[in-house]
DNA sequence: ACAAAAGTGTTAGAAGTACACCCATGT
DNA sequence: ACATGGGTGTACTTCTAACACTTTTGT
């Protein structure tokens, strides 16, 4: 404790978000394409630490905003969404990592797959591209700014981690889906086919899922529509979600 | 992205550790005294915010520093000792939660419960009091400034959730230690009795024990005394460690 | 000899895995 | 009718918990 004040010693605080969403591959075809994909925002940068490069969309920490509400911001300045599921990732602080000295608190969230489709649809039909913004496939990613690939794997990483512990991956699905679609959600993330059967079982074991009266119809037998059975949290977010993710 | 800079905004960047290390209960009785407990130094605060208040060590970060030299710095500040087990906690950012504004990147550690005892009895027989430093029971912590009673509180869940599914209570034991050490130091984690007979199948089929052929002979039938079998980390501490501990 | 911890064996139940099979719908 | 995904049944394996029992020391 050399230092009584910290202050002006050039640390800046950034903050950044993974969004991740779930996407099938055409692009389009609302019902079943191939197999879907995590896919993800990226922004490019234009000023030049990495210039060209693409990074994690993300900006400085405002003095009167907490945390999560700046990775909300973000977010919502990326993509005009709100977040399914909103998570801190992690502090990046090592010396090197930028030119500048910059702690970056980074978080991931997760989208709804229908919303995402539905905003991109609607840009795209638009002919407007949003000012430096694209979507890239987690497995195929372009050259990264700064440390974000490592940032990016290691969200991926905690992704799959959750997903098997907790009901995470309901944060790619709209409020009300099959059975199928949750399983496809796992199946996505986890990368591996699960028994549709066990599946079912699994999940029901669980009762955290109710039954609703509705069915999807579609080529086959009709399959049952689910939704949330609780408002409890998707897995715990950390030390003081939910309050924190409260932005408003 | 409304401001370019983001300097010199008033937000400083602070790092705090939790310390946890097992300790027996009559602060002495080198072998077994009553059952251990977890126990954590805390620091007085001579300043105002929250003056008189206990808070976890810590400083604010130093611009040519990394975030976890940082934590490991504060640790042998402390404790003049080494840590046997650093990661990432969580950063706490809220607006309200101190008067200026303050982002924390809390770290928690674990200690060698007998180097810490041989060190506590060294000051205590120096009768030299380390500056506004106590420890503390987990379970009897004292008024605490600012959010550091919820930080504590996450450090220990997340501790309890950590032996669960990996091996970081080694980080309270020395290099060889009976399985009945280490079930102790599960249980006092866990704050639940393991069957012995379980417990030694369960961690012998991890393979991540080997004997050695020393036995520790006490009161009763010698135990076989271990050491860790592999070089490999007592648990996954974030995305880039172990490059990022490295403090030197 | 006896107490107590070290260490082994055995069994019952839970949970996870594989896969055969029936059901209901669109074509 | 038949292909296909929705949904049920069942056997098998693996993990876990409980606890009886044998071994080895100090006293």
């Amino acid at each position: 404790m050399t230092r009584s004040t910290g202050s002006e010693d050039g640390i800046r605080v950034a903050v950044s978000t993974v969004i991740l969403t779930m996407r099938r591959d055409g692009t389009l075809r609302q019902s079943q394409g191939s197999a879907p994909r995590i896919a993800l925002p990226l922004v490019r940068r234009t000023r030049d630490p990495h210039a060209g490069a693409w990074a994690l969309p993300g900006g400085w920490l405002d003095a009167h905003e907490g945390l999560a509400a700046a990775a909300a911001r973000t977010l919502a300045e990326t993509t005009g969404l709100a977040p399914s599921y909103l998570e801190q990732l992690y502090a990046f602080g090592a010396v090197d990592r930028s030119p500048s000295r910059v702690i970056s608190v980074v978080y991931w969230a997760l989208l709804r797959e229908d919303l995402v489709d539905q905003q991109l649809a609607a840009h795209r039909a638009a002919g407007e591209e949003i000012e430096n913004v694209a979507w890239f496939d987690a497995s195929a990613l372009p050259d990264l700014a700064f440390d974000h690939a490592d940032i990016i794997e290691y969200a991926l990483w905690r992704l799959r981690n959750k997903a098997g512990y907790s009901r995470v991956a309901q944060g790619f699905l709209p409020p009300e889906f099959t059975l199928a679609d949750l399983r496809e959600a796992y199946e996505t993330i986890l990368g591996r086919r699960l028994d549709p059967a066990n599946f079912r079982r699994q999940v029901d074991a669980t009762r955290t899922l109710i039954p609703t009266n509705a069915f999807r119809t579609g080529s086959h037998r009709p399959a049952r529509l689910y939704r949330d059975a609780t408002d409890v949290e998707l897995a715990d977010r950390g030390p003081l979600a939910p309050e924190e993710t409260r932005t408003s």
